[in-house]
DNA sequence: CCATTGACCTGAGCGC
DNA sequence: TGCGCTCAGGTCAATG
């Protein structure tokens, strides 16, 4: 489901529901949900004292300096309540010592919460490239990136290793913006074009954030509030894009492309 | 090292 | 109504 825009926005809804909250324990509802890499189950009775996110993994830090690693792949939700509200995709539930519980909602049953102790997290964290807002995320760094890539430049920005929390939606529209097309391959972009990488890319998402996520199909925060970046959309999605033109649609990398021939060359 | 493909799961939507 | 196919916001392992 979510990208690094709905991901910061889930995150920031969190933060005002469950910083400070004790939990008790975490009851997990579906086999291999949760994976503890702690000795025991180190985060009952503990406090959760910050939430932050790194690409599109969002990480809880607790008192007791363990930490709980959430990755929502494509249909993971949290949703805050303070009622049970058990529905056939609950796998896990985090739940508070006041009675409330964040639950742990996955059709699809790619997500996964992860516990880890002091010292140590996800292998994955480690492996991520820049956030895409950071000024580390900049020409000479993507340039250097590409040297040696003759991938389309499309699949490239999906690597999370290369920048960490782009996806499908956000890659397709930051391209048409840039007016680069996706199947152009990454050690063939001119200064010129990874100068509107790195700029569409920061534009993009910044938009994104501001308006909390994007909702295509079902995307909520933890208040169950839905994005608007969706009626934002050039061409993910689109029949034709802002110019009128006939909006491509291929596959790459065996996901879907959305891109206009006329305006992305 | 790099690029591509399929696997992991479940549900929705479409054509017939 | 129902079957079969394709699609879905992501990542990882296996294979050339």
């Amino acid at each position: 489901m979510p990208e690094l825009p709905e991901v910061d926005t889930i995150v920031r809804g969190l933060r005002d529901y469950v910083i400070g909250k004790s939990i008790s324990h975490i009851e997990e509802l579906r086999d291999n949900t949760v994976e503890v890499h702690t000795p025991d189950d180190s985060c009952n009775n503990c406090t959760i004292t910050d939430i932050k996110r790194r690409g599109k993994y969002i990480i809880f830090e607790l008192s007791n300096e363990n930490t709980i690693v959430i990755h929502l792949r494509m249909t993971g939700k949290l949703v805050y309540v303070s009622d049970e509200r058990i529905t056939p995709y609950t796998r896990a539930i985090i739940r508070f010592s006041d009675k409330t519980s964040l639950q742990f909602e996955d059709i699809r049953t790619f997500g996964s919460i992860k516990i880890f102790p002091k010292d140590m997290t996800d292998p994955s964290i480690l492996k991520l490239g820049p956030e895409p807002l950071s000024s580390e995320f900049n020409e000479s760094y993507l340039k250097d990136s590409l040297k040696k890539l003759k991938a389309p430049i499309k699949n490239i920005l999906l690597r999370q290793d290369i920048v960490a929390g782009l996806g499908n939606i956000y890659v397709c529209e930051l391209l048409y913006r840039a007016k680069i097309s996706p199947l152009k391959a990454g050690n063939t972009l001119t200064n010129s074009e990874l100068k509107r990488v790195i700029e569409y890319t920061k534009e993009v998402i910044s938009e994104a954030l501001l308006h909390n996520g994007t909702s295509v199909s079902d995307f909520r925060n933890v208040d169950d509030k839905p994005g608007s970046f969706q009626n934002f959309l050039r061409v993910y999605q689109k029949k034709v894009c802002p110019l009128g033109h006939k909006v491509q649609r291929i596959k790459q990398a065996g996901r879907s492309t959305f891109y206009c021939d006329k305006c992305q060359k």
